[in-house]
DNA sequence: CTGTTAGCGCTTTCAG
DNA sequence: CTGAAAGCGCTAACAG
């Protein structure tokens, strides 16, 4: 840690330390001629005021933490890309925590972290849908913005994508190209833009006046085996969809290992659309229909509500609901490979 | 932040606050009983000690600073996987900050973190080929830990892949698959796993006796619009190489975009090999051979012997150079898909 | 075994 | 305009 502190300069300078102190902090009561002196000599000595110190003192810490389920998923990354830059533009330290989406390690790290950082942001695991942790924390005066995966039960805001409307038409989006049966493949009913989604897929089902034969909800987990096993039953059977709609990326990457082992053809045979910020987009062959999230400027937007509150020294965040739009985007083999 | 402090504790308990302090942190020279006694209040009043006191009063943060150039790549959010790992197992915390690839956010962000951390894992800018930043931090005692782009100007421990040998590896690949001309596409001298990776290129190309006419090196720049023409040219002209070499991911999509839009086939017009951490792999068609490197393990390895300095009061690390193997993974069509 | 006290580096009254 | 002093919460001499 650092060497060079206030009463280093105060005693060089001849002046006491809360002359430096206030020098540094641009007091009005001030002369301009002792702003100058000491300024000079910090800068030459490279001085920089200890943040523990401050933070002690000032009861703030000028930290966030950021708590997601994991962190090797391009959606996240890009998330953080957004958070960083608007936390490293207003001067605040990031922290981060992966909860691997297991609710207990979520709960450790909301309660270790109440007295070192200034505010939350967090994506809540797959696991979680109790909330207290996080009740408590804003009982705090922590104040909490969610995004992504949100919890209704917190009065906060909410940075989300409009998952609903992000269901609907991916679901339109199938129906209208003729297929005969389209399986909704659900990853959580914990998460809430699988539940979104989903809503808005049975809304579309329901819009087009689909039988029962004609949809269906394949309730998949978070284990890749079981979920290319059930997914193989399913278009190896009779009954088998020729339309898919994966609410996750890597479902419908289990989708691509089933169809490919199963000679089926995208899209000639089954449809598949999902929702997901495929990074590698330029390599599929064939590509997939995808609705992507605004990733990075959920994190931006994220950032933005809390830094702001912080700075205003509002910690009760009011219940709204920030709704970015999604994109869908429908690629041809034939097209221009974007790099 | 939080309220309850060690004061109102002592004041509950009709103790002393040093009592308490060393109740709480176990110390022999207390008793069984009143040590109990301490820990069941701090149990039920939920105390939990203010870091920032305990940093400004220890002069240590248990805190590690992680810089990267960017965090939307595969390699780097396994590293921080690894990283998190470890840091989070030995009650440290991250500090996450992003140089975007420029050495003056690198510098800027290096210069505020000195007394806010205890330590540093830092993976320079594609720009950074000075390190006084670094030496600075060193001198003020923050012991630093490289990984993947290193520099040899500072004495520290650097942990990285056996990036001359994949190099080298890569280059035999191409060759002993009969081509007739290989180009290998570099993106900065500057970046220490570029070099080390076309030496072992290199080698390969001298040890197999290539004449001039056999091999190249194509200089490629961070504007992905300028390599797509680059390469472009290269691919159209009478000169052709039929073996590419992209030394990092972003140069193999770009390749992959080429060759598509000049209909070129991968791999019986052009065999390219990539030194990447392809995270879709599951989609490619035709797939690319990759020879993938150890970020995980290299983030957990950094970590390692950082938290493991910090512990046993070791500032001045050695001289160190841990090298982590790589794997080349030659995929084909037909192979049944992973998931 | 327990209490008193000083001090980590900083900001901010209060007093000149 | 400047200085003295208190105190943020904690730990560790030193003293009993």
């Amino acid at each position: 840690m650092d060497r060079v502190n206030i009463k280093q300069l105060a005693s060089e300078l001849n002046l006491s330390i809360s002359t430096v102190s206030r020098a540094l902090s641009d007091s009005h009561e001030i002369s301009e001629e002792t702003k100058a002196r000491v300024r000079e000599l910090a800068e030459k000595l490279n001085y920089k005021p200890n943040p523990h110190a401050t933070s002690l003192r000032s009861q703030k810490s000028r930290t966030i933490g950021l708590v997601i389920p994991e962190i090797s998923n391009i959606f996240f990354a890009l998330v953080i890309d957004g958070i960083e830059e608007v936390v490293q533009q207003s001067g605040y330290q990031l922290l981060i925590y992966l909860s691997h989406e297991t609710h207990e390690k979520e709960v450790n790290i909301v309660k270790q972290i109440s007295n070192r950082v200034d505010g939350l942001l967090i994506c809540m695991s797959s696991e979680s849908n109790d909330v207290s942790h996080i009740q408590e924390l804003k009982q705090k005066n922590v104040p909490v913005v969610f995004f992504d995966r949100v919890s209704d039960r917190i009065n906060t805001v909410k940075v989300v994508t409009n998952d609903f409307e992000s269901g609907f038409n991916a679901g339109v989006h199938l129906i209208e190209r003729g297929i005969t049966k389209v399986a909704y493949l659900s990853l959580s009913m914990n998460i809430s833009v699988d539940q979104k989604r989903m809503q808005g897929f049975l809304k579309a089902v329901h819009d087009h006046n689909l039988t029962t034969e004609q949809w269906m909800i394949l309730n998949c987990t978070t284990d890749d085996d079981e979920n290319y096993q059930r997914l193989g039953d399913l278009l190896a059977s009779s009954a088998r969809p020729d339309a898919i709609f994966a609410c996750v990326e890597r479902l419908a990457i289990v989708t691509y290992a089933v169809c490919k082992d199963l000679n089926l053809r995208i899209p000639a045979d089954v449809k598949v659309i999902v929702i997901a910020n495929l990074q590698t987009a330029a390599f599929l062959d064939p590509p997939l229909t995808t609705i992507s999230q605004p990733a990075y400027q959920m994190g931006k937007e994220a950032a933005s509500v809390l830094v702001n509150a912080l700075e205003r020294n509002l910690p009760e965040l009011g219940n709204e609901r920030i709704v970015l739009p999604s994109v869908l985007i429908e690629r041809r083999s034939t097209e221009r490979v974007p790099c």
